[in-house]
RNA sequence: GGUGAGUUAGUCAAGUGGCCAACGACGGCAGACUGUAAAUCUGCUCCCUAUGGGUUCGGUGGUUCGAAUCCACCACUCACCA
């Protein structure tokens, strides 16, 4: 029983510190019912949360099944310096309303996967408001300078004369402190906060606890390029809260390599039953495509329901294996006579009418399934249904 | 503080007075092929109802019939020295 939470736990995972201190939590846990804490901090900085993020908050749901309080940590006051790791530059400080707007609307998405019973969200402006210039003095004296500079994105900045501000500095000391007031036993997070996390234990150990906490990390999620990491800005992501068709869609467009990256992290198959599906696919067995359906159907019900994922995928088999028009779509109103190459831009399924007749000339655009020719085709009074390339589409009414 | 180099479209990067809306690469979009995969091939890739017009090459002025290209100043970045 031990071995296997323990196995469930180390999935997928990048490096684990002090797993034998993980072990023993457990060992109490099974035998003695004795909790224990995980603590994983937010930075309220990106409210959309999307796959990524999910791939650690999926691995403290699987804390939660094996006796671990949850310590949700929104990093508040962090927020405001901003976490330097892997920045090349400073960043910009955000603002207390924007932190508390961002704030909220995380906790809205999170407890689609963690259990809100066990889990407990805090905010370390509570503690380190509370600390005080003395308090946060002694708090720099617990390390120095030369070893924050081993840090490789510090040393970069510094040897090229980059920047870095003295606040940039506190920052890890902060996260390492809010393991000092949470006396967590465990703190999960990326591989990219590595440092961070470590500096909870170094922290831990400079007040004198009596624990250290063990470190989790989780590898950062390939984005639907399979290449760089899923963010936002990048624009390579799947959000938690996209529609079901979006999510399903996103899903069956990554690459077949990809997706055991995702069967990896993503799902809540076992280790053994995804290798079957890939022997499956070698061997000519399983076709990948229907492997990736599997996939997208298990990740869009998480997120929606299971009735909103098979919908998904009905209509995803509609549109794209036989060609027909989405059930729905969004709908525009304009009044006649409209230019084709305006109406698109209008109803959002091109940036630009020199986009549009570009698009039209390679014959991309369809009304009513027709393709158009012409690029000075004026839309008279009627309904239409406009589209733009395979998946691009569009209910014009021109009146 | 000193000296030198640089700043070009989403990114990298050519271009050193007119042939420049600006080579090329990557990315992106579209077409073919498919499984809306990958790979491959092809076209497109600043805006504007366009065989034309407008606005772009860090910023501001200037020289010139004409400037991304020359000059001045400003801002920022990088390198070496202190």
């Amino acid at each position: 029983m031990i071995e296997e939470a323990l196995r469930e736990i180390q999935r997928g995972s990048a490096e684990i510190i002090d797993e034998a201190r993980i072990q023993k939590l457990l060992e109490a846990y099974f035998k003695e019912g004795k909790n224990y804490t995980v603590k994983a901090g937010f930075d309220p900085t990106a409210p959309d949360l999307h796959l990524g993020h999910t791939v650690l908050l999926q691995k403290l749901a699987t804390f939660q099944k094996y006796g671990a309080k949850i310590q949700f940590l929104i990093g508040d006051f962090t927020a405001q310096i901003g976490d330097p790791t892997g920045k090349s530059v400073t960043r910009k400080t955000l603002s207390t309303t924007d932190i508390l707007e961002n704030a909220k609307s995380y906790k809205e998405q999170v407890f689609k996967i963690l259990d809100p019973s066990k889990t407990e969200v805090v905010f370390n402006s509570a503690w380190i408001n509370a600390l005080g210039a003395s308090g946060m003095l002694s708090l720099t004296t617990t390390f120095n300078v030369a070893r924050m500079l081993e840090r490789d994105d510090f040393d970069k900045r510094y040897k090229s004369g980059t920047s870095i501000s003295i606040s940039e500095f506190i920052y890890p000391l902060l996260q390492g402190y809010d393991s000092v007031h949470l006396k967590s036993d465990i703190e999960i997070g990326g591989t990219d906060q590595k440092f961070n996390l470590l500096m909870g234990r170094h922290l831990q150990r400079a007040y004198e606890i009596g624990k250290e906490q063990s470190v989790l990390m989780m590898p950062i999620l390939e984005g639907l390029d399979g290449v760089q990491k899923m963010s936002k800005s990048l624009g390579n992501y799947i959000g938690v809260a996209d529609e079901p068709n979006d999510m399903f869609g996103k899903v069956l467009s990554i690459s077949d390599e990809l997706m055991w990256r995702y069967y990896e992290l993503l799902s809540t198959k076992t280790l053994g039953e995804i290798e079957e599906l890939k022997k499956g696919v070698e061997s000519g067995t399983h076709h990948p495509k229907k492997v990736k359906e599997e996939l997208a159907l298990e990740i869009t019900a998480r997120f929606h329901s299971a009735g909103a994922a098979q919908a998904a995928k009905d209509e995803f088999e509609r549109v794209h294996a036989k060609s027909e028009i989405p059930t729905e779509m969004d709908e525009f109103a304009l009044e006649a006579p409209i230019w084709i190459a305006k109406a698109l831009v209008d109803c959002g399924l091109t940036p630009s009418t020199s986009q549009a007749r570009r698009d039209i000339k390679q014959g991309a655009v369809k009304i009513d399934q027709e393709k158009v020719n012409d690029e000075q085709l004026q839309l008279e009074s009627g309904e239409y249904i406009l589209q733009v390339g395979k998946r691009k589409f569009a209910k014009l009414k021109v009146n």
